[in-house]
DNA sequence: TTGATATAAGACTAATTTAATCTTATTTAT
DNA sequence: ATAAATAAGATTAAATTAGTCTTATATCAA
């Protein structure tokens, strides 16, 4: 596997749209959702975890909708994936909540160490590519 | 998530154990698994993919078990992953099964292309990781 | 002030995928 | 012959992910 989620593919999707119309113009969630048929409460998701985490500003009501909030340039695929992914891990022993040498597997599985170090340079992928390099 | 499966923690472990018990020696499925505690059916099926990856030679009968059939530092994470793993795609409109430009979001998604991109980085990695590097 | 259209957020259900187990057959050393 | 191993596929169970539904709140405009 090693798949991102249809949830991290829709928040590239909704990043890229967002950033296509953002001459002070709102988008909504419907708006997106029907640009590329996609479920309209996923998108909805999507972009309220977008705001939450600062790389959209959101305005309710008639009229309402979402605007970047950054420069294409300055939002990073890693902050679009932390953005809405809550595990974004290649192991569960390497996750926080899953603190230092703890591993199922007690002191038998030694693979943590170099898999630490991977995941880093997955990372480092993902927050070298920003946005405006999808567009 | 982007995680990596258990199947494939699995098949790093049983690598590893089969790097470091290469003299001369038979390394069986119970014994592996004995050894860090995990399922002995889940450990087998790990081996036999081995042995049809050609990483592994396989002996049955009594006395059988598997050998690591190169050197440690000629097999890499990669081949490990690919020869137990089916799927190893970023995105589904990835795979091969799905060629060329085949996405379910017609042509409205387009981040079909940077996503290749960080896929091949990504396989790098553990392209570039051998065997030898975990023990 | 009411109705229409948004976001907000959480509960719930359905579908898919992954993990684990079970079963049967075959091989081979003793 | 028997015990211990691989081989391979079927089946079940568990976990995760995807998708839907519901209720509440905000806001614009007639």
């Amino acid at each position: 596997m090693l798949k991102l989620s249809k949830k991290t593919e829709y928040a590239f999707m909704a990043a890229r749209y967002l950033a296509l119309n953002n001459s002070g113009h709102c988008s909504t969630a419907k708006e997106i959702a029907e640009n590329y048929d996609i479920s309209r409460e996923l998108v909805a998701k999507v972009l309220q975890n977008f705001a939450r985490s600062d790389i959209a500003a959101s305005f309710q009501g008639v009229k309402g909708g979402y605007v970047l909030k950054k420069n294409p340039e300055e939002v990073s695929l890693f902050d679009i994936i932390l953005s809405v992914e809550d595990k974004h891990h290649l192991t569960n022993c390497l996750s926080e909540d899953n603190p230092d040498e703890k591993c199922s597997h007690e002191d038998g599985c030694k693979i943590r160490d170099p898999l630490i170090e991977i995941q880093k340079r997955i990372d480092n992928l993902f927050l070298e590519t920003s946005l405006k390099q999808i567009l």
